[in-house]
RNA sequence: GCGCAUAUAGCUCAGCAGGAUAGAGCACCUCCCUCCUAAGGAGGGGGCCGGGGGUUCGAAUCCCUCUAUGCGCGCCA
């Protein structure tokens, strides 16, 4: 593609170089909306200042001038429209895709650059709910596209392993705790056990200074009690989210949470002393950013303790001096926005020029009917659950629609997680959406299932037409419409690519296979393959579905 | 109160570094399994692109303003 529009705008440049250069030539050429409005289009209207002529007069001329034996050349109104040579169009694509194989698409153009994807950072002792299906999904397709497109993509699960909430759940502990009953139902224990103690110290705040006072044992005293808890807590923890990470297919280079970070805290705190940005207000040390129109934050509590944004300055430094990230991004919901802006204000102010390499890249979040998702009143669902309900929902309709395939437990747990991701990928990334189990498992239409029964079909086909790679192709079989447009939009798979890593957002790549998936059924339903051996067609239709 | 985001078909959403007739899916109505699995395909109805101003030859797209919704705003993460 990007080749194409290069080649095309050589053969126009000779005619505009007067008013335009190759790049503005080429930047200018467009997709036309319409089929029959050819494959790339040249609109006149920014010549018609300069060349003191009406758009639809430059269209008319030049497109008289302009020849190539690769495009064929038509004015339409203000436009110069180009319709590519069918043939060539199918061999040059056809032979980029079945030569790279399963890697068509990926490039070195990340030049092995590092780049951070923070995502999931679950919150050690409390459940993954289905709140966090969102940044897991989204987490973990960019850090596949990344790694595509050549980057070293590094992924962190940035644990929430510290902080105030440690002092409660030990005090609660302390208090209400069972040791065997948590062993035995892990996670939701030490969720019970937050419950508790949020209604109690509602009741008496005494708690909560008991909570405080268990939270600066763990971090300043490294109290082995304190610490022997938290560690256990911190397994009983992982032991669970690891089995759903797994369920899910992503996965993490490093797990360092916050408590990693532990011990720069005096360092951090020295170096915003030194730097002159800390102020003492009420007991606690903030840093004021009214100068970036940001409210102030504060960095130490009344305690002395650190807090989440001090553990998220010492995370970026050492990420900066550890990988020497080319981007950082931190991939949270939406409702952390003014966090992450404070983080980079106060990463400016300490004179860090690579603050702003550092995104948030943020999401909608998902609702449920009733309202927001919360694990303080405990009205959650565990996101395990909901991935073993869509398999079960997938598995009982197959049993309604086809009783009797075989692997029927495999195909669920495929089709049932696909429609899950789909759900999850194919909206933008900002959108808040409420989740519903009726469209999440739908089959029909723009879903996941969509897309693998397309996939599938194409494996069909290639093993009942016998499909052979040694045979080759044939271009010219390969013109009528459908399989022209579907040649077309195969080969934008790189640049798809590309804007999905520079913006961060997978839906770009989910629709785009929606689209190729959709222009495949209609070759499917419009031309017989089973001929001559067009089989070509449908091996690289695999590969892009190998890629998603 | 202040800040940020969102607003497009009955529902869920694309399109938004201005450009040719505003597009999908679901739902609704017609057709298509003697032909590569119909979880599919072909077609139809359905839109003051939240309201109002402005910039421009041209605005769903850019600017201003209002409204509605969501999120956030010092010792949680």
């Amino acid at each position: 593609m990007k080749k194409l529009k290069n080649e095309l705008a050589l053969i126009l440049e000779p005619f505009l170089k007067e008013y335009l250069s190759l790049e503005e030539i080429e930047e200018t050429l467009e997709l036309p909306k319409f089929a029959e409005q050819g494959d790339l289009a040249f609109p006149c209207f920014k010549l018609a200042k300069s060349m003191r002529k009406s758009p639809h007069i430059i269209a008319q001329e030049l497109s008289q001038e302009i020849s190539s034996d690769k495009f064929e050349v038509k004015n339409q109104g203000p436009y110069i429209n180009f319709y590519i040579n069918r043939q060539e169009l199918a061999e040059t694509i056809l032979t980029e895709i079945l030569s790279k194989k399963e890697d068509y698409g990926s490039s070195e153009e990340g030049q092995n650059r590092p780049v951070i994807i923070e995502y999931s950072s679950a919150n050690i002792s409390k459940e993954l709910h289905f709140g966090h299906i969102r940044g897991i999904m989204i987490g973990s397709s960019l850090y596949k596209i990344t790694k595509t497109l050549g980057y070293k993509a590094i992924a962190i699960n940035h644990l929430g392993d510290y902080g105030i909430n440690f002092g409660k759940i030990i005090t609660a502990y302390k208090h209400w705790g069972d040791k065997e009953h948590i062993e035995k139902i892990g996670v939701r224990g030490l969720l019970e056990l937050y419950l508790y103690f949020n209604k109690a110290s509602a009741e008496d705040p005494s708690y909560m200074e008991e909570a405080r006072r268990w939270f600066y044992k763990l971090e300043e005293d490294k109290d082995p009690e304190a610490l022997e808890l938290w560690k256990w807590f911190k397994d009983v923890s992982l032991k669970e989210y690891n089995r759903v990470y797994k369920l899910i297919g992503c996965t993490f280079d490093s797990y360092a949470g916050e408590a990693f970070y532990s011990d720069m805290m005096p360092d951090i705190r020295q170096e915003l002393l030194e730097k002159d940005l800390i102020i003492e207000d009420d007991g606690a040390e903030i840093i004021d950013l009214s100068d970036e129109n940001l409210p102030n934050v504060i960095v130490t509590t009344s305690q002395g303790s650190s807090l989440y944004i001090t553990r998220d300055i010492a995370a970026a430094i050492y990420r900066k001096q550890e990988y020497d990230f080319y981007r950082n991004c931190y991939v949270v919901g939406s409702e952390q926005r003014l966090h992450f802006t404070q983080l980079k204000a106060i990463l400016k102010k300490m004179g860090y020029d690579w603050w702003d390499q550092c995104e948030h890249i943020d999401h909608g979040l998902v609702m449920m009917e009733t309202g927001k998702i919360s694990s303080r009143d405990g009205d959650n669902i565990f996101l395990e659950e909901v991935i073993q309900t869509a398999i079960q929902k997938t598995r009982d309709s197959i049993e309604e629609r086809n009783p009797e395939l075989e692997d029927k437990d495999e195909i669920a747990r495929q089709v049932g997680l696909g429609a899950l991701a789909y759900r999850e990928l194919s909206n933008s990334r900002v959108k808040d959406y409420t989740f519903n189990w009726d469209e999440t498992i739908s089959f029909e239409g723009e879903t996941g299932p969509y897309l693998q029964y397309t996939n599938v079909r194409c494996q069909s086909l290639l093993t009942k037409g016998a499909y052979d790679e040694s045979l080759g192709f044939d271009g010219s079989h390969l013109t009528e419409d459908s399989s022209k447009e579907l040649l077309w939009e195969l080969g934008l798979l790189p640049s798809i690519l590309t804007s999905a890593f520079e913006k961060m957002e997978p839906a770009l790549l989910s629709r785009y296979l929606m689209g190729v998936a959709k222009l495949f059924n209609k070759f499917y339903a419009q031309v017989s393959v089973i001929v001559d051996n067009k089989e070509e067609k449908n091996s690289k239709l695999a590969l892009v579905k190998a890629v998603s």
